[in-house]
DNA sequence: CGACGAATTGAACCTATTCAAAGGGTGTGG
DNA sequence: CCACACCCTTTGAATAGGTTCAATTCGTCG
């Protein structure tokens, strides 16, 4: 009777045939970079992706590894991350299902951005750059809905420089709080809470901070009743306020 | 005789013929993204461009205005910004001929994710967005350029957060001096000037830090001998060596 | 229960900012 | 053509925001 475990977030260990053929194609339709394609030709392209398992904390590339992929997170979460010479990691987003990541461009020539991870049990879809390409190149629908998606994370991308360019800590962690709880966010009776495992060192990786001041400001949040938080969880009391925080 | 001015950066000043229809197709066949067009389609796609011109200083487009052209710089020098409430500018690239900006996405909903100002006396040649979407629709290989294009730039974005986030002002100085020569350099005798007014205002807004800090910094590369700088202008003298500061 | 990893808290420190003042190149108007 | 005014740049001293290091507390899982 009753859950002994505090942790509101719910973590899946998924077995070894939930990510089987039935699964896939229903999911891939859902995707919206092939929503163009009818039955068939959804068909055809689903036997050009390869199924991938990966527990959590494993790596599925490196930043700097040779770009041959793309990738379509099935099942799970996955970490998308940076390194720096001096170790500090940054950790740039965290993938839902239906999200893609890895490589657009075909050739040998590149190399992956970023670094991924399992960041929960995860079931990856793996198509070759090149035949992705030609998917591309035959359904220009596809091509401009991937163009509107990475145009999309351009902006974010620049929005996050914006942030740490000119936001002092406590707005760029509300920022980051808000971001997560718009994607991840479960309501619950009394707060929204952010569906994954999030430790203070996660968000400042997020936020280019120590875990020390994300902690600091973290208490903070919580006195003035913007948040909820445990270890490794983190939930959103008042969105408005938080918004308004975020925005300065 | 001779030229009283120390300045070392050519500044042009157009006239207003000088973006004459003969140019534009010459220019629009060197686009990277429309290489893939015949003689004939170039023509036509030709008249679906128009030209405007501005002077130093003037405004294209601002942040969060409605997002309804894509531009292509023909002539000068464009910036592109973001601004912050309480003020902060930063300073996210400097456009040279034939780089595009603006709207890629059609739809009244979309707005300007920055800002676009004349650097130098410009012109520049504008299509309606949904002009352009039809243009990729019809060539795949427009769409797929752009594609690659948006990638790289999202790449650079993303290598951005990683220097605000783990770099040291210096380190990420001399990155965005590394970037800048071999984007804008011209080789001289002894060192590779960066073509281009640059003040420690706008260095600053690059490297998210304030003019004095940089002219600091500055100086210090200068006793170094990695750079010589002069009011409004920056030469490399030791790529190599900057580069090697960059990484850390 | 007991142990390990996560989170909190405190104090010293450091990098870069802020504010203020002085010096120098540019170009403009007399 | 020169001189002055303007803005860019440099330099200094005080300050602040966040980091670092270290010690303690707390939650979760075996």
């Amino acid at each position: 009777m009753g859950n002994r475990r505090k942790t509101p977030v719910e973590i899946d260990t998924i077995s070894a045939h939930q990510c089987s053929i039935g699964l896939r194609l229903e999911l891939l339709g859902k995707l919206p970079f092939l929503a163009s394609l009818s039955a068939d030709e959804l068909a055809a392209a689903n036997k050009r992706f390869k199924t991938r398992d990966f527990v959590e904390g494993a790596t599925i590339y490196f930043a700097d590894d040779p770009a041959t992929h793309l990738y379509v997170v099935a099942i799970g979460q996955v970490r998308l991350m940076q390194h720096s010479p001096a170790g500090k990691d940054i950790l740039l987003d965290v993938l839902q299902p239906g999200e893609f990541f890895g490589s657009l461009m075909p050739g040998d020539d590149g190399r992956y951005a970023e670094t991924a991870q399992a960041h929960t049990d995860t079931c990856i879809l793996g198509i070759n750059a090149d035949e992705f390409r030609r998917l591309m190149t035959s359904d220009p629908g596809i091509a401009l809905a991937v163009l509107d998606l990475t145009t999309e994370r351009l902006r974010a991308a620049q929005e996050t420089v914006r942030r740490l360019s000119a936001y002092p800590m406590e707005q760029r962690l509300a920022a980051v709080l808000v971001r997560l709880a718009g994607k991840l966010g479960e309501q619950r009776a009394d707060d929204l809470l952010i569906q994954t495992r999030l430790s203070r060192e996660d968000l400042a990786q997020m936020t280019a901070a120590t875990p020390e001041t994300i902690s600091r400001i973290m208490t903070q949040l919580q006195k003035d009743g913007l948040v909820n938080s445990g270890r490794q969880w983190v939930a959103v009391k008042d969105m408005a306020g938080l918004r308004r925080l975020a925005e300065g």
